[in-house]
DNA sequence: CGAAAATTTGAGCACGATCAATATGTGTGG
DNA sequence: CCACACATATTGATCGTGCTCAAATTTTCG
């Protein structure tokens, strides 16, 4: 991939981006199964009981690099980005965060060493490590733990679950990902408002925006998606586009 | 990349994999420096008073998918490899683990979700999970989760790397990444004896054996490599190897 | 409405995939 | 110790995907 590239700038995220608001009932729904699927119900209300619920707006700063790493994140609600320092720009993807996946700093109590940028607006659960430490709560420690582990793998398999693919299949792939995080099913299909640019989508996958677009532009001129604006796509038929895209 | 391809099959690892046996001394003293940087020395102090070492030689099943994920290891010496479960062949390689790193099931106590392979002969911390939660230390729960969220952002930036680099680049990277775990330097350069297939390297980086075979009988014709035999690489001049590479 | 940003389209070509054949190991039994 | 068989590695020829550079377009926002 990018066999002859040297990647050229680009720089996210550029500005607020406002995603249409969800109805609150069927998302709180949705990230608390995710939540429970990621970690078991008990772990979860853990969590909860102990934790601190902020509401974020697309575009608002959650973590950067150098602050001081002295809490976990875990996403209720929106999609969260994370970036890799980077001096000069492109900043480079690192993945996205739905609900349920959990955002620890690198090195704990010192440094996050990566940016983490709300995509859209949602809701996260912050769990001060202080606070944790001072009430010397081994269970909590051990379920941060176990939280830990389930993202490093997930985090592994989304980050090779492309490796193989062609681009045509990642795109897909990352489509449905998002439709997961963010997606909606109303009766034109699956609707995702996509909270980042062709060209932050392009780096996420190792591709050039250029080829996203020829993608997008072939599969919208099949009906495989419909397109009310370059951000606002609608899936009619998961499987059909999905068989197309691994065809 | 693999615009076109359809992986074929092949299956790892297939054979016990003698790698020369090291100066003991030299690795002990480069495995407690890669711990202590990835974690600190309190922190490796502690895991070393907590755990129980084991040697493992090339070849032995380290984790098995299936098995309860009820320890975590540190790996002090040698290189082990994780694969993804794949009921049909090929598997996929997540990736390679040196000393310092922490393997850790995807399910504490349920389940690893992937098989951990030694590639090297080595040796490993074993920590047991239901030790450790008898004894009710909550500071070791604390530094595992400081571990653990170190490998996870390592275990990013690991995959991540490879994401934008032609392959020639890829393939210097996991040279120098290899070197790094079990390299040694001789009068002739960085030796790296690859605990390895062609084919198992070109799926971890995303291409074909082939592909890697040309690669390297370019460097080699150049004299940017030496090869004793396939497995066996010399790099006398690390940095024009890069330097070429990265091109 | 106009400027800037983001997206889309076009033409050409390079990298790396593919398929097929050959060569080099590596281990086995005679 | 050699000869065979099999596994692994290398080389060759061809071709497709996706990169490049450049030029429209369309969106977005002030």
């Amino acid at each position: 991939m990018l066999g002859q590239a040297t990647r050229t700038s680009a720089s996210f995220p550029r500005q607020v981006l406002p995603t249409g608001m969800e109805p609150a009932e069927a998302l709180r729904g949705k990230a608390r199964r995710r939540l429970e699927s990621h970690m078991g119900k008990e772990t979860a209300a853990l969590f909860d009981r102990c934790g601190r619920e902020r509401d974020f707006v697309g575009g608002e700063a959650l973590a950067r690099c150098e602050d001081p790493g002295d809490a976990v994140y875990i996403v209720l609600e929106g999609v969260v980005g994370l970036y890799a320092e980077a001096p000069s720009e492109p900043r480079d993807v690192l993945g996205y965060c739905y609900s349920g996946d959990l955002i620890a700093p690198a090195r704990l109590g010192v440094a996050w060493s990566f940016d983490a940028t709300a995509l859209t607006s949602g809701r996260l659960l912050v769990l001060s490590l202080q606070e944790l430490r001072d009430r010397g709560d081994g269970t909590l420690a051990w379920a941060l733990l176990e939280a830990a582990c389930a993202e490093l793998s997930r985090r592994t398999a989304r980050l090779r679950g492309y490796w193989f693919l062609p681009v045509k299949a990642r795109l897909a792939t990352f489509l449905f990902e998002m439709d997961e995080g963010i997606g909606q099913r109303t009766d034109r299909g699956l609707e995702v408002d996509l909270p980042m640019f062709r060209d932050e989508i392009a780096i996420y996958l190792g591709t050039r925006t250029e080829t996203i677009c020829r993608i997008l532009t072939g599969w919208k001129d099949r009906g495989l998606i419909v397109m009310d604006s370059p951000r606002k796509l609608v899936i009619p038929d998961g499987a059909r586009l999905r068989a197309e895209a691994f065809a």
